[in-house]
DNA sequence: CGGACAAGCTGA
DNA sequence: CAGCTTGTCCGG
């Protein structure tokens, strides 16, 4: 607000002193009590304003509904804010003090009650999920109802079917379309779709309007959206305006980009969820490799094992455990072939994929090539002090044997990562393009071959073939959804690549040709890897059967004390400065978060860690 | 968050 | 004891 005028285009600095308090007396008759909850950081209470009796004669009074944007004095100073009820009674003894402006219109009571069940969740402000809620820009009224053509009639009996129970699960192959459905939605009345990614958002919503379906793509169209049709989105669309729900549809459910990075971390499709059930319509979660949570939120329909089988690539396995881990450098032998065939295939250029974020702290066994792990968590062991290898989950060390075969020399795998696209150049005879955030759109364009981390595969449409050069690093990575992670990786290569009909071909570099979610792929059978997970999870305590919080910076240690180990509850930790809290579900895990009164200082809780 | 006010510290 | 810093409280 610094510097900018106000409606009246005065400046805050040269403007007139706040009114005085009025009293809400029978000096003030008819002044309808509203009340406010500001968008102030460290303040999630709401206070009560009157609505200027002036304001009701020049109809800006209309503006002022529950969801609306508003300005307010509070502590002597302008804050913005939002109506949160309105017509209430203030409580005794308390001078009201006026609204000093009203913006515009901003979210419905059920998306602000779902706001403050979703602060709750995530042990969040309920402010900080109105922000998402409200519109980008001012909006006075809501353009009228879109004409209500009727929707086009689909062939696909599956995507009517979807819609059965309350909540299903619908595992689409990575090349499925998912149009159909969305079209089955929209049948049945307004239908809230949320997607990952604002390109996946915006080629849908052409493929969308194509059809007639009146569509409104979040942030943008927020009062089109309000005022019924297709609301479709990225996550930011869970909280977005829709008339009357009649079903609800996540796409890639699994996708971690459905997850607010910053505190509160909600996720879109834990919030839909909830929504749906309130609406009391439908919702479908889709995904190719459905998450734990959402084959716990319902029934999952899987297709027939031939049309899934043909919408995944081809994987190509090329295992790595009896090369020479000495000479051997990023490029196996057995790439070399596909890789001199680069430029045969004319379905776009080959993508090499190398996660060089963090340090690579993989060991294999100088005699056998095996992976150090932990049989039972796992994951790679790393070296603690000479000659004893440590769990990263549980902290237990063992003698530095390699399990397989006994050996006991062992080697770090870290590659020298600036080597690699030289060498892949040497090997293709072509230039190599190395990608990354900066990297030209043009120069990706007209590369045949391209190496990158994972990133790369946002920087192109289509590739002939995928090639993760050390697919272990992501399999085996410190973090309880590695695995998952992994899989979405291969799921977007997928996409580049096209379904093996097409002749798509994925290849992964591994020490571990049996793990699963390669095994899943192989087989294009994603159940495969949830099978493995749920049992690592269970047995581990780990979501979806518990729910975790990450409980961190200064003030974290004097949080945790606060909490104590109230019924049902442990606390974890620390480890680097974190404590991790487990209840048995997200409600308890809320729950006991809120019972503390949170102590000054830094403090941040991220529910469900992404990185735990 | 940021203003108000109270309690504690310093220096002539 | 004025003048300043630091801490705590609270906002309609």
């Amino acid at each position: 607000m610094t510097g900018r005028a106000d409606d009246q285009g005065r400046l805050p600095f040269i403007e007139a002193p706040a009114e005085a308090p009025v009293e809400a007396s029978d000096e003030q008759p008819g002044g309808r009590v509203v009340r406010v909850l500001p968008d102030v950081a460290a303040i999630d209470r709401t206070f009560d304003y009157l609505v200027p009796v002036a304001w009701e004669e020049d109809g800006r009074a209309d503006l002022v509904r529950p969801g609306s944007q508003v300005r307010v004095v509070l502590g002597g100073r302008r804050v913005g804010g939002w109506v949160v009820d309105v017509d209430v009674e203030p409580p005794d003894g308390v001078p009201l003090r006026p609204l000093a402006h009203v913006g515009g219109l901003g979210p419905s009571p059920e998306v602000i009650d779902l706001a403050r069940w979703a602060a709750h969740r995530w042990a969040g402000r309920t402010a900080n999920l109105l922000t998402t809620a409200s519109p980008p820009n001012r909006v006075r009224v809501l353009p009228p109802p879109s004409s209500t053509e009727p929707v086009p009639k689909g062939p696909d009996r599956w995507a009517e079917g979807a819609f059965a129970s309350p909540v299903s699960v619908l595992r689409l192959p990575p090349n499925a379309d998912p149009l159909p459905l969305v079209l089955a939605g929209a049948r049945r009345g307004d239908t809230l779709v949320v997607a990952p990614t604002l390109d996946a958002v915006g080629r849908l919503a052409v493929r969308l309007r194509r059809t007639g379906v009146p569509v409104s793509v979040l942030p943008r169209e927020w009062a089109q959206a309000a005022s019924g049709g297709v609301v479709l989105g990225a996550r930011a669309a869970a909280l977005a305006p829709v008339r009357d729900l009649a079903a609800a549809i996540v796409l890639d459910e699994h996708d971690e980009s459905l997850r607010e990075e910053r505190a509160p971390t909600w996720n879109a499709r834990d919030l839909v969820l909830e929504r749906a059930r309130r609406a009391g319509a439908p919702c479908v979660l889709v995904s190719p490799c459905p998450s734990l949570e959402a084959l716990a939120a319902g029934p999952e329909t899987t297709p027939s094992r031939a049309v899934e089988r043909e919408g995944w690539p081809v994987l190509d396995i090329l295992d790595r455990r009896d090369e020479d881990p000495v000479r051997g450098g990023l490029l196996g032998e057995r790439l070399v072939p596909v890789l001199r065939s680069v430029g045969a295939g004319v379905g776009g250029p080959v993508v090499c994929v190398l996660n060089r974020r963090g340090r690579s702290r993989l060991l294999a066994c100088d005699g056998c090539g095996e992976l150090a792990r932990c049989e039972e968590h796992r994951v790679p062991l790393v070296q603690a002090e000479e000659g004893a290898l440590d769990c990263p989950v549980d902290g237990v060390r063992r003698p530095m044997v390699c399990d397989a075969c006994g050996g006991l020399r062992f080697r770090n795998l870290r590659a020298g990562v600036a080597r690699v696209r030289e060498e892949l150049e040497a090997l293709t005879a072509r230039p190599v393009c190395e990608v990354d955030a900066e990297t030209p759109a043009a120069e990706v364009a007209a590369a045949d071959v391209l190496v990158g981390t994972e990133a790369v595969l946002h920087r192109v449409d289509r590739a002939s073939q995928v090639v993760f050069l050390d697919v272990d690093q992501e399999l085996l990575a410190p973090r309880m959804r590695a695995a998952e992670q992994a899989m979405a990786l291969l799921v977007r290569a997928a996409r580049l690549v096209g379904p093996r009909s097409r002749g798509g071909r994925l290849v992964v570099q591994t020490r571990q040709p049996g793990h699963e979610a390669l095994q899943a792929v192989l087989h294009a059978d994603p159940g495969r890897l949830v099978e493995a997970e749920a049992a690592r999870r269970r047995l581990l305590g780990l979501p979806p059967y518990a729910a975790l919080a990450q409980v961190s910076g200064a003030a974290a240690a004097e949080f945790v004390d606060r909490l104590g180990a109230p019924e049902g509850v442990d606390v974890l930790g620390p480890r680097d400065g974190a404590w991790l809290v487990r209840a048995g579900g997200p409600e308890a895990l809320a729950d006991a978060l809120a019972s503390v009164e949170r102590p000054a200082g830094r403090l941040r809780i991220e529910v469900d860690p992404a990185r735990a």
